[in-house]
DNA sequence: AGCGCCATGTAATGCGTTACATGATTAT
DNA sequence: ATAATCATGTAACGCATTACATGGCGCT
C-alpha cells in the first residue's frame, strides 16, 4: 500500500497559461478571451476551468495575483514567479519522445508555439530537429503497418486510419518547413 | 439549485467499445489489445478506464457480458443489447456541426471509422459530404485569420497556427478522397 | 521456480465540464 | 432601464490516470 508522493504537477493547461504571461501579466478573463478569440484554442475557455487552474499554480508558487483597479471592478492579474519562469523553461526544454509524438502531439505543437522569446532559438532548433527525426520515424511506421492486406478490417476503419497517418505526414512537412525557417532566421542574424 | 437531470450519457470511449463490440462479442481484455496493437490508438489501454467503462454501459443496460470459459481463467465477453444497438447508432448518424470539426475532430474520425456494416452506406455518404462542407468553410475561415499580419505575434505561436491549419487541410484532402472512395464502392455495387 | 502473459479488477487522485451565482460597467 | 459585456468565482459530477492487487496458465 506504498503509495508515490503526489509531488505537485503541472497541467497542460497550467503550462499553457504560464507560457502566456510570460511577457506579460494577464488576467484570468485575458487568458479566457485569447482561448475564445485564436483557433489555437484546443482549451476550453470556461471560468470553470481556468480560475481553477490559476488558483493551484498560485498555490505551488509557480504564480502571484495582485489585485488591480479600483477596489471595486476589481482585476487579478498574475505573473510568474521565479520558480514559475524556471519550471516552464524547464517543460519548454523537455525532449521529443517517441510516445509524445504518437500519444500527445498537441502538447508538442502548445510547447513549441510558447517558446519564442522564453528559451534560446537554439533550443527551438533541437526540439524541430528532433520532432522532424521522430515524425519521420512513426510516419513510416505507419506506411508499412497499412501496407498489409488487412483482413477483414472494414472500410471506414481502414480509411480513418489513413486519415491519421495524413495527419502526420502533413505534420512531418509543417516541421520540415517551420525548421527551414527558424534556420533562415538564424542565418539573417549572423549577418547582422 | 435547479440541476439538470445527468439523462446518463455515454463517453467517447463508451461509443468505441460499443462499436467494437458490434460484429463479434469482446472481452475487456480483447478491446485492450486493440487499443495497444492498431495505430488508432487514441485511447489508453489502460485497465482502469476499460474495465470502468465497460461496467458503466452494462449498468446502462447497453452492452451485456457472459462469463464464458471453465469456470476457472474465466473470460467476460460482452455484446450488444437492443437498447445499446439503438443508442450506438443514433450516435454514428449525428449530424455533423462546425463546433465538432473545430473541437472535436477525434470523435468524428472514430465516428467514421466505426460505420462501416453498422449504418448504410448513404449515411456514410452524408457524413462525408458534410464533413468536406464543414471542413472547407473552417479551412477558409483560418486563412483568412492567418493572412492578418499579426502583430506582435512571436514567430513560434505563428508557426504553431499554420500546423494547425496544414492539419484541418489534410484532413480535407482525406475526406473528399474517402467520398470518392465511396462513390466509387456504390458504383460498384449497383453494376452488379 | 520463476518469468511472462492472460485476464479482471479496485482505490486515490486530479482535473475538465457543466451549470450555476454575483456584482460592476458600458452601450442602446 | 435593461441588455450585454466585464470579471471572478464555486459546486456537482464524471471520467481518465496511476498505481496498486489477484490468480491461472505456459514455457524453460
Amino acid at each position: 500500500m506504498i503509495r508515490t508522493v503526489p509531488e505537485s504537477r503541472v497541467s497542460i493547461l497550467g503550462y499553457a497559461l504560464m507560457g502566456m504571461m510570460h511577457k506579460h501579466p494577464v488576467s484570468g478573463y485575458d487568458l479566457r478571451k485569447l482561448f475564445t478569440s485564436t483557433p489555437l484554442a484546443y482549451f476550453s475557455d470556461s471560468p470553470g476551468a481556468i480560475y481553477p487552474a490559476l488558483h493551484r499554480l498560485e498555490a505551488q508558487g509557480l504564480i502571484r495575483g495582485s489585485i488591480e483597479g479600483s477596489r471595486l471592478k476589481r482585476r487579478k492579474v498574475f505573473r510568474l514567479t521565479t520558480a514559475g519562469n524556471i519550471e516552464l523553461k524547464r517543460w519548454l526544454r523537455l525532449p521529443v519522445r517517441r510516445q509524445d509524438v504518437v500519444s500527445r502531439m498537441s502538447e508538442l505543437t502548445l510547447r513549441f508555439s510558447l517558446m519564442d522569446g522564453v528559451v534560446p532559438e537554439i533550443v527551438v532548433l533541437r526540439f524541430l530537429t528532433a520532432l522532424v527525426a521522430e515524425l519521420e520515424s512513426y510516419v513510416s511506421e505507419l506506411h508499412s503497418f497499412l501496407q498489409f492486406p488487412q483482413t477483414g478490417m472494414p472500410l471506414s476503419g481502414r480509411l480513418a486510419l489513413e486519415s491519421g497517418v495524413r495527419g502526420y505526414v502533413a505534420q512531418l512537412q509543417w516541421a520540415k518547413d517551420a525548421l527551414a525557417t527558424y534556420k533562415k532566421r538564424e542565418g539573417r542574424k549572423v549577418k547582422q
